[in-house]
DNA sequence: GCCGAAGTGGAAACCGATTTCCGGAAAAGG
DNA sequence: CCTTTTCCGGAAATCGGTTTCCACTTCGGC
């Protein structure tokens, strides 16, 4: 009498296909190197299938050290940059079986910190890190320290953003994409340009930062910059400072799509209209764009397709045949969309802003 | 010599302080009945200290039959009512030392029975269901059936949304708030009242479909209907089939938010102003009504409360102090913002949508 | 002084798989 | 016919904890 209420395990499959545990776990292992006959190999099948067999996940996790799941960890879940990518993750870990574990850190290096604890003591085969680090010392030296953890229990660990050096990385050009934001103003005439930055210690942020410079210095341009914190709310105090600084600006370049939509509702509130008197260019292509006004011009970031590819790559770490490329590039494209236009030529040649 | 190479185990601790395993485990288990004398409890207490010592979370839970983690379904990840709900679920597991899978089920009830079995297969300790189920024979035959396993093994399942009558439920008033969107409107002095509904199978829609009749049919109104899917697309679909019908209409009801910035986006693109011409009434308050535009009026659901609720219930069931009432209504309020306001008496006092 | 109860500790079973090591049978080779 | 592989199967160890069951000591009561 094989399963007494509780669900069958592989003993009772052994015992109904008339053979040892061994076998029978090696029949239903496919890639178990250990010839099998044809014959065990069916009855084993054929039993498995009778009791609707499935094997206890946690007593396999036990034996092979691994988790058979991946984890994502999130700067905010809420943040439709993040959502796109979690979905993409979890849709592609789903398709092999997997589970997903989000771990959202609300942006603080503390709680990142505790996540990737709990992580590396529940085992878990992949850990991918959705958003870039911090530029600093003890915070990254703690994070390597878990990640090193993690690689010496056979995890794998995969940044979809500026992170360490040493990691597997499959992350957007950011540098790239701000000078590609850049030389679209640059182009329509716009020489009156406003940055609006996202955390200064924040790689991403950083690199984004560097690509809007290259771009601005070759052509002249000194920026007028403020800082912001990737939040609506952020862009609009931004967009607020930017105005009380009274700095004459006809165009600005925001570092992400979150912050961007907080300067266009902090503009339009006070009567600035964009694109006539102020072009705003966002970063991300976040779904939804379409349904705000005016539509914002952006710089796309393929996120589905880095979360995709952060899971295959770091199934291949697993797997152990990673490519030896470490850092994958993703290129970015500019939406051209109604938030950006020429610059109006007033009778006094100043900006509107300011 | 306790640990070579990889992390210590309760067996090195119970080395290091001179006990017994069991002893070392009961030491350590603060809920074991089993009577420790100080001293020993002190030894061990101190060696797992010097030793860092971390239990297997996987041997653990293969002995206990469950996984110390939580799972919580939603349709749509990147929906922000949910983003919200997984934001509190996770933030209090996470409080208690809970990992959270977050499963994405597209809304489509075969990735969500997949999911369920993966789930049930993996002992997780509570399952919460964040969206509504669907009004189908055989899928909640299907649902109830994974359900009872997981409760089987000492699983707890929770809805966040109208479901299982069988399960804990914290959920909001859905149908009280569609009353307070409904005399809203009809107070403001709307007489032509259309509305715009989520998936027809879907519980949570009807029980808002419900709520809006209920007060209409008291004013003597009889709405215009149309079907949406819960997306800002759909919403607009939504929209610009409404103004294709030639419905004289005042107000809009839109059963969510998402719909409703679809609704609002539609309406601006085709040149009709709200509130001037059209009221519009979204559910939800999802964060970040206030950048768009006109800010929109909406039923406030508590998002977050209902998702720590949600936990809270989970571990109570655990726990097996769970209490008596079976299902918990959440109270919404209405927020009244920009999108809504009395109707204009035009010269021919016909309305503006149609 | 004897007996039962309470307090404390440990040996061993157990959770459910994977994996190592070994043995016997059959096939191949001389 | 004897040896050496090759093929296939199984017993048992293992992963790292929790839990059951039992043994021993001490103490109180009679």
């Amino acid at each position: 009498m094989p399963a007494a209420g509780r669900p069958p395990a592989l003993v009772d499959v052994a015992r109904l296909a008339g053979v040892s545990l061994t076998t029978a776990s090696r029949a239903l292992n496919p890639d178990s190197t250990h010839p099998i006959s044809a014959s065990a190999r069916q009855r084993v099948t054929a039993a498995a299938a009778q009791l609707a067999y499935q094997p206890n996940t946690m007593a396999r996790a036990l034996r092979t050290r691994r988790m058979p799941t991946i984890a994502v960890l999130v700067h905010d879940v809420a943040d439709p940059y993040f959502a796109e990518v979690i979905r993409a993750i979890s849709a592609s870990a789903s398709e092999e079986g997997l589970l997903t574990f989000v771990c959202n850190t609300e942006r603080d290096p503390a709680t990142e910190l505790r996540y990737l604890a709990m992580l590396r003591l529940s085992r878990v085969a992949a850990v991918l890190f959705a958003g870039g680090g911090l530029e600093d010392a003890a915070y990254r030296r703690a994070v390597d320290e878990h990640a090193a953890g993690i690689a010496a229990y056979g995890g794998a660990v995969v940044a979809l953003a500026p992170r360490s050096q040493r990691w597997a990385a499959e992350v957007a050009d950011n540098h790239g994409g701000a000078a590609l934001a850049a030389e679209h103003v640059v182009r329509l005439g716009h020489r009156r340009v406003a940055l609006v930055m996202g955390p200064e210690r924040l790689r991403t942020s950083r690199e984004r930062e560097a690509g809007y410079r290259s771009v601005l210095e070759a052509a002249g341009i000194e920026p007028v910059v403020v800082a912001g914190d990737y939040t609506r709310e952020g862009g609009a105090a931004a967009a607020a400072e930017l105005l009380e600084l009274g700095r004459e600006v006809t165009a600005v370049l925001v570092s992400n799509d979150n912050m961007a939509i907080g300067v266009l509702a902090a503009l339009r509130e006070r009567g600035v209209s964009v694109p006539a008197d102020v072009s705003v260019v966002g970063f991300d292509d976040v779904p939804g764009l379409e349904f705000i006004h005016p539509a914002l011009t952006t710089v796309r970031v393929p996120m589905a397709a880095i979360g995709s590819a952060g899971v295959a790559r770091a199934l291949a770490i697993l797997r152990g045949s990673d490519r030896n490329r470490r850092l994958r590039v993703h290129p970015v494209e500019l939406v051209e969309r109604a938030s950006s236009a020429p610059p109006l030529r007033t009778a006094t040649g100043s900006g509107a802003l300011g």
